[in-house]
DNA sequence: GTCTATAATTTGATAGAC
DNA sequence: GTCTATCAAATTATAGAC
């Protein structure tokens, strides 16, 4: 069985609810302490600085994210199927979390972040279009010398995706996303 | 001669800035006192509340934007000549200006705003895809029935644009907007 | 690991003099 | 319109007891 989650774990979920929701300077240690049952002043034995626990907030985010998407070269996963999982991810995040992806949020905010905040949301964004470029060129046929257009498809999606949850949340408006989501599938159509 | 910009007008100068480098909570009416050359609490005679200068500047900031768009109807410009120029819109707040859209970073963390304030960025979207959508229906040349088209268009391009300046600040690489701003072009090709 | 106590700073905001 | 003075609350953070 599971251990049950320790007090720095507790404290890793709510920041990343609360960065999700309010954006970095929109939280703070008590707000955590509260939220896990401690005083604001004990969160620090567990992250030193906000800087910190930012950090390893996002690190975690990126970590988790890549690894649910899985394997993009797994020969048993057609890449229009890893294509719809990567756009559902997006998706989940909106509808059933009610939240902005983690580094969309801090990608925003970026010039007021730490910078070893900052460093890991640029990691996040790099292997994010790593991953969607893999697929990409699977999706092509693996045409020879079409990298660079793989990575620009790449570039693409992940941005109409976070530009879709910023637009989505701030117009309230359930039929945004899906909307926009379609057009996923024509920049990169299954037929092809 | 135009008048030297009162000093109102110049918190919400500064209050721009601020807000679309460093987000609603990264700035601060001493801030703002300081960049124009006043006491903090001397702002709040210009606006009350963080709340009023918060709407007063995004509804300044909407008014602007589209204004500088100009008649999206308009007989003596081609669509995608306007197309064109609400691409170079984003592409200017990112390569001049270094900033975000005022409202796609008020977007992301609209559940930490003021309600005045969220109204305001709602309207901006709203603005902007009417906008959009206009443009993208005479582009199609005003096929019966396709208003629904236009208006996914639309949200599309709007989410790549928003979208595309938080990837492209985020990762701090130059190519990422104009590789994205391409694909816009393929959305809605010039030969149609 | 968590607490109390404390500190220095910042923040949004008000009252009233000039 | 701007100032000084002031405020209460919040914020990040540290020291040291338990």
């Amino acid at each position: 069985m599971a251990a049950t989650a320790g007090k720095a774990e507790e404290i890793l979920n709510s920041a990343e609810r609360l960065a999700r929701r309010r954006g970095y300077n929109g939280f703070s240690f008590r707000d955590l302490a509260e939220e896990v049952g401690i005083k604001g002043a004990s969160v620090h034995y567990h992250f030193p600085t906000k800087a910190d626990l930012g950090a390893a907030v996002t690190h975690r985010y990126t970590e988790r994210f890549i690894a649910a998407l899985g394997d993009p070269n797994d020969p048993g996963v057609a890449p229009h199927a890893l294509l719809e999982r990567y756009v559902y991810a997006f998706r989940r995040a909106l509808v059933r979390d009610r939240q902005m992806c983690l580094c969309g949020m801090f990608g925003a905010e970026v010039e007021s972040l730490p910078p070893e905040v900052a460093s890991e949301v640029r990691t996040f964004f790099e292997q994010n279009i790593e991953w969607l470029a893999a697929v990409l060129s699977r999706l092509a046929g693996g045409a020879p010398g079409d990298g660079a257009t793989a990575e620009t498809q790449a570039l693409t999606i992940l941005a109409m995706l976070e530009g879709a949850l910023v637009v989505a949340r701030a117009m309230r408006r359930d039929d945004v996303f899906d909307r926009i989501a379609e057009t996923v599938a024509t920049l990169a159509p299954p037929g092809k």
